[in-house]
DNA sequence: GTCTATATCATGATAGAC
DNA sequence: GTCTATCATGATATAGAC
């Protein structure tokens, strides 16, 4: 079903560095991770660091970049396979449950992170491509009459605020099921709250 | 109604301290602020900031604690104030609305900051007492017969999901109207996704 | 209790060999 | 393109005067 976006092709050099950069940054954070660490995990050395990227500000914005992408991906893929509004939300959970249960730090690092803190300039997630397409899924699902008219963020927030609550609770390690499981009553429970 | 937590009295050195902490902290994030930064905005001297706290982290520590319980105060009376679940969670959604338009900063820093990257040992947003106590009114309200019997997880995350989501996008400026404006309505649909 | 001045250390970033 | 060795910066935390 949903797969991880492609955001590395293993082997290459550049990409060793990113993948060990997006463990590093959800483990301990951007602060706490310094680049010699990057080159230890990423068995490369700290010169070649700096030669694939200006600086460690400019890993953390490549790694940014490829996973909002293959989110945004995701999401045009969900966007061709289904035609009602409540498909295709159903569909948009569905794969946010299953990508932070097969990429954990990728959900990690693209929700959670305070991307603003170490990357100045990038739009904070709320306002990033994705997000704006999910509150588009909504937006259609009113002009449908799938969902009833109302203000279009309070009717984004009902349907992911859910869902996107309790992947922060998986991620936190207070949830102890896999969020698929949980899939049927969250998308009842969302669907309910904004349902015409 | 609800008033900020009294986290400060203000005028005290070590007060000073907090307040400069929580002002830099959001605005820079806690490994943009360095010690001397603190004290320049508290008006007082490093040395008088190693005098009250053991160090940066305590300084943060200290700052996370009186907001927690700040908030476990207000939710305590609320649950004096108001007896169904109804009640007590719409209450809560007011004065959590409430208190990211007069308390920005210290919204911010309680439910957004990452505190683990600074806080070790400290518990997630998720799993400390204010989260734990609105949880505990969910799951009473699904004894008394207000809410449908579920998983009281996703219970709790579809009633107060859609109402974090809206503080989130307000706190990322992506939300321009106050947060009061839309307690009914995201009343409304937080109710109708749970509500037996 | 509060201050200034400073020791110590770690980090990001670079230079230059291979 | 990749590496090792090194530098310069800026941070935390402390010492010691007042």
């Amino acid at each position: 079903m949903a797969r991880p976006p492609a955001y590395v092709a293993p082997g290459q050099i550049r990409e060793r560095i990113i993948v060990a950069a997006l463990q590093l940054f959800t483990q301990r954070g951007y602060f706490n991770t310094s680049v010699p660490d990057m080159a230890r995990t990423a068995q490369v050395s700290v010169g070649s660091i700096y030669h694939h990227f200006k600086d460690k500000e400019d890993v953390a914005r490549a790694l940014y970049l490829s996973l909002t992408e293959g989110m945004q991906a995701e999401l045009s893929r969900i966007a061709t396979a289904h035609a009602t509004a409540g498909e295709r939300c159903r569909a948009v959970i569905a794969m946010l449950f299953e990508l932070t249960e097969s990429s954990r730090e990728a959900m990690d690092f693209m929700l959670y992170a305070k991307h603003r803190e170490f990357l100045p300039g990038e739009r904070p997630v709320c306002s990033s491509q994705p997000f704006e397409t999910m509150r588009d899924f909504v937006q259609q699902g009113m002009d449908r009459g799938e969902i009833r008219r109302m203000d279009v963020m309070v009717a984004s927030a009902s349907v992911f605020g859910g869902a996107l609550r309790l992947i922060t609770a998986r991620l936190d390690g207070v949830l102890a099921e896999p969020l698929p499981d949980k899939l049927d009553l969250v998308w009842e429970c969302a669907w309910r709250s904004v349902a015409a």
